[in-house]
DNA sequence: CAGCTCTGTTACGGTGTGTTACATAAGCAT
DNA sequence: ATGCTTATGTAACACACCGTAACAGAGCTG
């Protein structure tokens, strides 16, 4: 598993301070957002792991905002809340929040909770490969996250694998985000865990893959290659709803 | 969706009862059981879609029977308890409670719960036990749910075989879910257990229902096979009921 | 009985995917 | 620069998986 990436949403820049600091020293990575436009930009500059949300945003509202994300992505979200009365348990639970929790909280239990929501949902993805209504669009190609087809910028239809697909997901999903060989296994597995470290399996596939979609596959636009680490998906990527 | 089939167990007699009959009147069906012997005699002779599990069972320990249960399945277990200290709530996340709630609770707060774990959790209990007498519709075709005929987007009737129809329903009634071939046979027998595994039986009946409903059998867009784990129908279906 | 349809089995060929081996490229210390 | 070391690209191979044609029974009809 790699590290969690983890986006705070707070109107209260001491409580987000608190919060990523806290969650910093705990082995993830927080990044910190004060209301919706600024989440939207952080879940399109890269991957987000889990987000935890405030009930009480200023003037815009949290359960809307969890409502909307949900629609439009399985990203887990956790609401946080001053109020725990049991009918802002159940308007959270209601607009598909994973979990809830009241301020103020101890620290051990966010934790757990983190722990519980991310092994849960990991289950449930591995069980029913979650429907994917999102459209991926970068650099000209479109792909209708469904099919097994991409379309060129020139408009031909390219077939790909499965693994070609899987890969081509994995990367998608996290722009500009570098990835190791194990991180991209375990995301076109789904299965969880296991370790066939020592294959070049991985590398195999991006080479056919790369074959496929890259104008010149001998100096590739899209997958870039991280000497030492693993691969990139280096272009913009647009996620547009379907 | 099924009816919810709910195990409820407790050691005190009158919270079972108080349990069950909530329940109960709020759309479920409710089992009681009273220990770990009675959950295995119920799990065993019927589908459990749920357990909502006390902490305290007399000389028996809420915790230890959830880690046992989840190492051997996947029913989604909450936890109830008239303690809830943050190292309670802990130790039920820590052996895989899909959630923790306490005693005395609010009973909308409960079904709520419920319905957000059910939610998460949702890969059908077992094919077998759908009704269907429901008419479908994908991709312009459509299916009236009784007889065995399908009428194609032109407006042809085909004629499908029963075990063509059996295997229709199982893959209608699991949009993009991919099933393996095991999956799929017990749906269709419907005779609960199986041991076929290895015959290409399914194999070969996909093939012969997508020379009917495919246009082009040679890359079907209906009904697509996952290398090495089965077949998903990957369109979109409506479930018209009739 | 013959003839028909339905369904499972077998066999063969094609395709996808991981492994291996070698060539090439990138880094790094002289 | 030069040489050494390590990581990556990729062709060739091996194997498992899948599509499907051909075949064989089973069951049904007349």
């Amino acid at each position: 598993m790699a590290i969690l990436r983890i986006l705070v949403v707070d109107d209260d820049p001491e409580m987000r301070q608190i919060l990523t600091q806290f969650l910093q020293q705990n082995g993830t990575i927080a990044l910190a957002a004060a209301g919706e436009a600024d989440i939207r930009k952080h879940m399109a500059s890269g991957r987000i792991d889990l987000i935890l949300l405030d009930v009480m945003l200023g003037d815009e509202s949290g359960i809307e905002i969890c409502a909307k994300l949900r629609r439009e992505d399985d990203v887990p979200i956790i609401m946080v809340s001053a109020l725990s009365t049991d009918q802002q348990r159940m308007a959270g639970y209601a607009v598909g929040a994973d979990d809830y929790i009241a301020k103020p909280f101890n620290t051990e239990l966010l934790l757990a909770r983190i722990k519980a929501v991310m092994s849960r949902t990991r289950r449930t993805a591995s069980l029913a490969h979650r429907r994917r209504l999102t459209r991926f669009e970068f650099a000209g190609w479109t792909y209708d996250g469904r099919t097994d087809e991409v379309t060129s910028p020139q408009g031909y239809q390219v077939t790909l694998s499965q693994r070609e697909i899987g890969l081509l997901q994995a990367l998608l999903a996290n722009p500009h985000i570098p990835l190791t060989r194990e991180e991209i296994a375990a995301a076109m597995d789904a299965t969880g865990e296991e370790g066939d470290a020592s294959g070049r399996a991985i590398d195999v596939l991006v080479g056919r893959l790369r074959t496929k979609i890259e104008a010149n596959p001998k100096q590739p636009k899209l997958i870039k290659t991280q000497r030492g680490v693993g691969y990139v998906f280096a272009t913009d990527v647009n996620k547009v709803d379907a």
